[in-house]
DNA sequence: CATGAATGAGCTTTCATTCAT
DNA sequence: AATGAATGAAAGCTCATTCAT
């Protein structure tokens, strides 16, 4: 049982498909996206594909595992600047090219490959909405909020928001975090 | 020999040649649908559909086209009341059967056929958000509403909430509508 | 219900698609027998066999439902005479370039797709002993049998004398009929 | 550190492979049986494989080379007995589960790969013909025949009733070896 | 020498589109 | 104007074989 027998599999040929991968899968869209041109662009045949991951599907949800939501620590001193803080990190990443692509995808393929909406939730939606609720957990620790807030609910609003937006003209304007922000912080803050 | 033999079959069939694209659209998603399978679908030979589509794209595009939001009217008293009604009418739909799935082809394509989210937008988000808009303007009338409130972000937060919850979950509780609209009130409406 | 709507199916192409099936078929056995090589041989495209076939065994069926044993009439005044030139046809048929490679496919394939040993049987192996039977019976009926032959077991030796020549050495000697019929002739016949 | 270090598991590697090979050989038939399943099957790699033989023609080839026909002494004390015996033993090995396919993929391949054919007959079909011309030409010796009996001939008639009934129905009955060494008896043997 | 990795070519099948009737 | 037939291109996947460790 010796720890290497035979070829090493090269780690940096599979970073590199899996970064194809999530690329081709926001440009191009899961049914769209091919293993031909996965293979391609990443350099490599199919075979070599294919011995690391048993599908198309198995690919596709491999790459969207390697995803991982890199968010820079945000403390501004104030929940109200937080929030706006990480509302203004989402929207970059809304309004990158292909942004909201993958959102797109995962969901239109829920139907038939529902591993994809699954991993998309446990990579991207739910640590984006953890740190947000973290926010207003801390806020509510401090006894900011009013009684009675559904915090779930809350975050929904504030990142739907932008989902809403974006479907609306696909332009998202700078301002836009504070407003959302300061309207949704009215209807949850203790009265003064 | 009537003036117009043979047109009013053709109506019908076109009719029925976009009814089953709009369906198959949300059901398979654009690159996944087939016009093989449209024409078997709609018991159409693929020529008939392409005399009168110029391809793929124009069929999406021309269902799309007909696609037409069927709220019922809401009138309850009260902009709560009116605006909840809106959201559980729009809840509902959202939770039919591949109901997020156009809405995340479109999003998919929108690099490939930007047309689709084009018309997406023109016939199904803008009405949906002009009859929630229309709700909040008429309270702004009745001078329920603080100044400076931005309606279109208020618009984006009640319907946005539930494309974030969809995507967190694929299951919205029925009081959803209730708390989103509480806390944008309290958030919106003129401090007593 | 018209007679034929559309452009008619050209009834020489689908010929030529099975001539060439059954013969790639014998030349290089089921599983090496490819689509592309029947296409390409056939000088049409994939689709325009897959419009009349669903798949590779549908025409490996197809083509062997097609194959019909032309034997002539043989009639020579007795029924040693008969059967001789019944099994010296046999004999020639099972010569020819790849005679025997067909049975072998379908008999390899066995395990993977029975229906083509299936044919294999209803086209060739029943008629070519139907009529080696026929004969057989007609001398029961002349009574030139001896009572209690079994006269399936009888047309097994006959025929299967042929297979088992062939699996010994390919090479079978034209006297090998007279022979194979003389001694099966001998147990069977009415001793004199 | 010995003089042969190494090699006794070569051996039993070797062996093995040999044996997967010719069970996926009746199994799947040459064109389909894959390296990569003999490999997976025997545990071992791949280039394992390629080490010891060229390519898949070789493997088959030795593959087959190492049946060896392993029939029970016969010696029932009559000549018809004795062939009665013999045959039932082929009938048995005829009718294992794929029983026939070996014998369909040698001929299916005679085109391709003719040294499968000859090595088939080198291993299996000779050493069965030669058991049974064996108790015939001792009862020649014992002059039960009659005289100028093709002894070959009979040998083909004697094997060949079961491969034509074999490819007539898949199934043989248990006296079938009886009805036909009476026939092929009462065809050579010496007249009362 | 055995291993796992890699490859090019091939397979069956389906699609968007155009042609012929 | 509608049909069924035909097509070139591509898709997902597997194979026999070779390479690098």
């Amino acid at each position: 049982m010796e720890a290497k027998a035979g070829r090493p599999r090269d780690k940096e040929t599979e970073r590199r498909i899996l970064e194809v991968t999530v690329r081709l899968l926001a440009e191009e869209g899961y049914s769209r996206m091919s293993i031909d041109g996965v293979a391609a662009a990443a350099g490599v045949s199919k075979p070599t594909i294919y011995r690391r991951w048993s599908g198309k599907a198995d690919l596709a949800t491999a790459a969207i595992c390697t995803i991982r939501l890199a968010e820079p620590e945000i403390s501004t001193g104030s929940t109200v600047g937080d929030l706006t803080a990480a509302l203004q990190n989402f929207s970059r990443s809304l309004l990158r090219p292909n942004g909201m692509a993958l959102v797109g995808t995962v969901l239109a393929e829920e139907g038939h490959t529902p591993e994809l909406l699954a991993l998309f939730r446990e990579r991207l939606v739910m640590p984006r909405r953890a740190i947000i609720r973290g926010i207003l957990e801390r806020a509510r620790r401090h006894r900011e909020l009013r009684s009675g807030v559904n915090l779930d609910a809350a975050v929904s609003m504030l990142v739907g928001a932008f989902y809403a937006r974006y479907l609306a003209t696909s332009k998202v304007p700078s301002r836009f975090a504070q407003t959302v922000v300061a309207t949704v912080w009215t209807g949850i803050c203790k009265p003064s």
